[in-house]
RNA sequence: GGGGUCAUAGCUCAGUUGGAUAGAGCAACGGAUUUCUAAUCCGUCGGUCGGGGGUUCAAGUCCCUCUGGCCCUGCCA
């Protein structure tokens, strides 16, 4: 049901003859801040005053007068400065709810114009363990595909691998080194990742102490530079007071990033393979930078680990996609496009769009000092290189009209020197489109981390939230209490549901814009705006149904009017025809977090319906089919809400 | 140095192309109630929307500026 559009179409036939562009003020129509106003509100005639030289009020009295709205709405009204208030008759509501209710799309129709999207999400990097940082990608790219599905467009998931970059001559030369050969035949990925982490941790520990004298003299001389400050400034000048505090601040970023270097070397020197390793390894980046090269040049003995490596890595993240219920329609990563690269880059080098600059192969882009490097000194590629065949390949097996890339923000530049190079190669028929994210942060405002810095496995985070909502959800008094006998396979299932629903659902109700704390003790809370709450909603709606013995769906109950009596129940109602709405601006600017607060305020809305209609003791047989077909429509509309934010819903909990 | 982004209640966050008296959850406090699943509902408390200037009939929202945070910034992704 698009309530919008239509009250949209009424107010474009109200104006055509006294404005021009109807359309463009139309748009001004939008459901109402405040309850007070009505329904919706059309904040059309204030912007109107001055091209029609009138007052607003008058306006939008006339605009009224034009308007045949009758019936739709009950009342439309103008209030202060010039808004025009309407408020929808119930019955209006009543029969179109009626039939919403009916059908398995809840009234939702197909997009007329449906375009192809390409949507690249999720896109780890294999060999390295899957951590926080990986859930919003994934969740939200998943989220979008299955709106925009829904809403009737072509959509190709696209899993875009870090199978090819440096993490794998890491891997490879630390298989080489250091494998520990029962444990690499035992766990396979787990030994991998032991090895990445080894390395990385040796070439940190390289690094830092090439830096450490360096940074000592940086902290002598920012030290002394406060110092200075501090003696020369007069007291009450402002300027030099503002200086003292800079340098301050400069003094405590240096102290950290030395305490930082500090740790990483004591933390090899405290052990002694470690540090027997480090040594007995020099230029360790170089050296795992040269397993890459040797990788990417086709070294047979390089590939072939490559080879044997790849196929646990995938399974190992294709393990968490099964648990999150994740499904992509193509998983091509950056090794797929290698064999493209050399000719991609020899075409922008002959079409002049790309030079060589310092040794390295760059295409400059207007407006950024830097080059985007498509090869390097050694002549390996980079990712803007494989970004780049990407999407010709792209273009060409399935002509998108838009192509969506779920990535974090930091790559932001990335991609719009990418996005201007396909552009510039061309590419002018196709959207491209940085959907960006924000940071997951820990309980101290920075990048969720453990103490010790190291980054927390995916898996564990999911476990833990489970196994919470296990202890919530099927405490022992709690089933007692609200009378529900579970196997203890339902028991675990709830809790899975709950679980995982607490994870997505605590990342998708942020905009996604925006960074966000992630407080596993508080998502798995069952108060408040959680998955829970919706999905607790949800099973109290079934429980009623259940209860009722009454088959919703026989021709006589389903061709039933309903009966908007009481404001609790208008008001759900009317929130349960906007879902189409809702779903219409999800998309306009991606935003899955519209949907989440849309569920919410239905789940809250049904709270209170809940609380004051009484619906299997309702007064009479017509208000308690009407009632129950109100709680139909919530359970459905709650249920396809949360299966497009990826989240299940359980009959009981 | 350059660029980007953010700053809203004690805490975590919303805030639709600028619209009417800035919202929610948590926390705190007070009520309802033996319930069709109380994991509920209602109420109270809590904000010079970082500071200053500007545009506008109207600014949390747009522009300028200052302060502070985070991110990016030629060979990682």
């Amino acid at each position: 049901m698009k309530i919008l559009d239509t009250l949209k179409g009424r107010f474009e036939q109200a104006l055509d003859g006294l404005i021009d562009n109807p359309a463009a003020y139309s748009a001004r129509i939008a459901q109402a801040r405040d309850p007070r106003f009505g329904d919706y509100q059309a904040n059309i005639a204030m912007p109107l005053a001055k091209t029609l030289g009138k007052n607003p009020v008058d306006i939008a009295n006339s605009i009224v007068q034009r308007l045949q709205i009758d019936d739709l709405c009950e009342s439309v009204d103008v209030a202060g400065p010039g808004f025009i208030n309407l408020k929808l008759r119930s019955q209006f509501l009543a029969s179109s709810l009626s039939q919403a209710a009916g059908n398995d799309r809840l009234g939702v129709s197909a997009v007329r114009n449906p375009q192809t999207y390409v949507v690249d999400y999720s896109a780890p990097n294999v060999a390295k363990p899957m951590h926080v940082g990986h859930i919003r990608s994934t969740v939200i790219g998943d989220s979008l595909c299955k709106i925009l599905r829904f809403l009737g467009h072509r959509v190709i998931s696209d899993n875009h691998l870090g199978d090819w970059g440096t993490q794998f001559g890491m891997v490879i030369y630390g298989y080489k080194h250091f494998v520990d050969r029962s444990a690499y035949e035992r766990a396979p990925v787990a030994e991998l990742s032991r090895l990445y982490r080894l390395v990385q941790q040796i070439i940190g520990y390289q690094a830092a102490v090439s830096q450490i004298d360096k940074t000592r003299e940086q902290l002598r001389l920012a030290i002394r530079r406060m110092q200075e400050l501090i003696a020369k400034a007069d007291a009450g000048d402002k300027k030099a007071a503002k200086e003292v505090k800079a340098a301050d601040r400069n003094v405590a970023a240096v102290r950290e990033s030395l305490e930082e270097i500090e740790r990483k070397i004591a933390n090899i020197e405290g052990d002694s393979s470690l540090h027997a390793a480090a040594h007995g390894h020099p230029v360790l980046d170089q050296r795992a930078q040269l397993e890459t090269a040797k990788l990417h040049s086709g070294d047979p003995e390089n590939l072939a680990l490559w080879n044997q490596f790849l196929p646990w890595c995938i399974e190992e993240i294709e393990t968490v996609y099964r648990r999150l219920g994740i499904k992509f329609d193509l998983q091509l990563g950056e090794s797929f496009y290698h064999p493209m690269l050399g000719d991609l880059v020899q075409r922008l080098l002959s079409s002049g769009l790309a030079q060589q600059s310092e040794g390295a192969t760059c295409i400059f882009l207007e407006g950024y000092d830097a080059p985007m490097i498509i090869r390097k000194q050694d002549g390996a590629f980079l990712y803007a290189t494989s970004d780049l065949a990407t999407i010709e390949y792209r273009l060409k097996q399935y002509s998108p009209d838009v192509i969506l890339y779920v990535v974090d923000h930091r790559q932001s530049e990335h991609f719009a020197k990418l996005f201007a190079a396909a552009a510039a190669l061309g590419y002018h028929h196709v959207t491209l489109k940085h959907v960006s994210f924000g940071t997951v942060l820990g309980p101290d405002g920075k990048p969720f981390k453990t103490r010790s810095g190291t980054v927390i496995g995916l898996e564990y985070l999911l476990d833990e939230a489970v196994q919470r909502a296990y202890q919530v959800v099927c405490h022992p008094e709690r089933l007692q209490k609200a009378n529900l006998r579970m196997t203890n396979e339902e028991q675990h299932a709830v809790a899975e549901a709950v679980g995982l629903g607490a994870i997505k659902y605590a990342d998708l109700c942020h905009n996604r814009t925006s960074d966000y704390e992630f407080d596993i003790e508080q998502m798995v809370q069952l108060d408040g705006n959680t998955s829970a709450y919706i999905q607790y909603s949800f099973a109290r709606a079934s429980s009623i149904l259940r209860n009722s013995g009454v088959d919703l769906g026989s021709p006589n109950v389903d061709s039933l009017s309903m009966e908007l009596v009481n404001t609790a129940e208008r008001d759900l109602a009317l929130y349960l025809l906007q879902f189409e709405d809702v779903l219409h601006q999800c998309l306009e600017d991606y935003l899955p977090s519209v949907l989440v607060a849309y569920l919410y305020g239905i789940a809250k809305q049904y709270a209170v319906f809940f609380d004051q209609c009484p619906v299997l003791k309702a007064d009479n047989e017509h208000l308690m089919l009407s009632r129950l077909r109100i709680c139909d429509a919530t359970c459905k509309t709650l249920q396809k809400g949360l299966e497009l934010l990826g989240i299940a819903t359980v009959p009981r909990m």
